[in-house]
DNA sequence: TTATTTAAACAGACAGGTCAGTATGGCATT
DNA sequence: AATGCCATACTGACCTGTCTGTTTAAATAA
């Protein structure tokens, strides 16, 4: 006589590492990190308590602590496999452009479809940056991500030949970060698109002292 | 025989309003502000507690709630005091430039001197914003701070006499926005000159765009 | 096929701590 | 007498994490 909000027909369950192609039931763990993106990336990591976690997950608190076996590495965790999605679909979306200055001026294009997306509440590592308490390991997984990000445009800049290209990624990184807060704060919808305009007059900057410093 | 933490020449009391220029003691309201401002920037709002505010500033509990009647106003007065110190400073270190263009520029001079300070954590606003739940009345305090912003990079591209000068001051806040984090998430000192090399570029094509458009 | 084991996930109560906010009473200056 | 401030105990809510015991389903053995 239950009343249970959970699925009623958990035929069979996913293995952890399986991926059959039916809708089959997620396992406890994919359901939690699924909840905690939504949760935390929406209403912050401080504000948003265990136990809603595991309500939206339709998850028991102990599976949770098996899973993960605290809410930081939760935390982590969520925050890494957000970072997986985000290289992911970069790497899918850049791979349609084909000359190199497209490509890197596609980050912008890409970070457009972001940005117009409703829920969209700013970087999700500077945001938890923001929340942890000095010492925290989730700083880690920020770093490893702000890491990416440089190594993104920096291999950009490379490939469209400029002369400075780690300068010009950290150049690119700060247009990346002002639209992002610019779209936070200000829902700013047209910041990726302002992005893109600067980057263009940046890079062709940069490609004019390149060729100065080239001596022809 | 109890073992105060506090000052042990509480002489005399610097009333709300006055201003003596002797080291006398500050009010209870003044030093709760400066404790706030310690511990809500470097640490979190949230992080944060109340007794360790109160700690910190030498003050009992009870006065806390006598002066700001909640953590969240006491949150308000925080944002709005760092406000109010900012648009000083910048109106002070502004009127020492002459020509408009080196005024306009002149915001990323101020801001390198921000980020130089060993304490420095990003925007406070925006900080905040990642922290608070929706429907927060602190919202309302960064939302003037943004607003702020933007009218103060507005203004300075009127001066400068471009053909698009809100154009010019979202892509200046932009700019602002990405050295703040820049050197928030990567501890890059640098980013405020690079931000105020870009701006350099975006004022020149802002400006050619405007002879452009005068057709002369 | 049937029985047994194994493992993941379930429900829910509880402990221990923290936090915001209140209440009481006392002290000092004006 | 009034005001501003101090010290401290207390309440109630919330939050993380633990513990106990149950259910379900797949894997394995008889």
């Amino acid at each position: 006589m239950k009343n249970r909000t959970r699925s009623s027909s958990p035929k069979s369950r996913v293995a952890q590492s399986a991926a059959l192609p039916g809708a089959e039931r997620l396992s406890a763990r994919e359901r939690l990190l699924a909840a905690a993106q939504e949760l935390f990336y929406e209403e912050g990591i401080n504000t948003v308590g265990i136990d809603r976690v595991i309500e939206r997950a339709g998850v028991a608190k102990a599976s949770l602590y098996d899973c993960f076996g605290s809410k930081e590495e939760l935390i982590r965790s969520y925050l890494a496999a957000r970072q997986e999605t985000r290289e992911a679909r970069m790497r899918a979306e850049l791979a349609k452009f084909k000359s190199p200055r497209e490509r890197l001026l596609g980050v912008f294009d890409v970070m457009a479809k972001l940005l117009a997306e409703s829920n969209y509440r700013g970087c999700a590592f500077v945001r938890a940056s923001a929340e942890i308490r000095t010492g925290s390991s989730v700083k880690t997984v920020c770093d490893e991500a702000r890491a990416w990000l440089h190594s993104l445009f920096t291999g950009l800049a490379k490939e469209v030949g400029v002369a400075q290209p780690t300068r010009l990624a950290k150049q690119l990184v700060l247009l990346y970060d002002g639209a992002s807060v610019s779209a936070q704060m200000d829902q700013n919808r047209g910041a990726a698109a302002a992005a893109r305009a600067m980057a263009e007059v940046i890079l062709e900057a940069a490609m004019a002292a390149t060729v100065m410093t080239q001596g022809k």
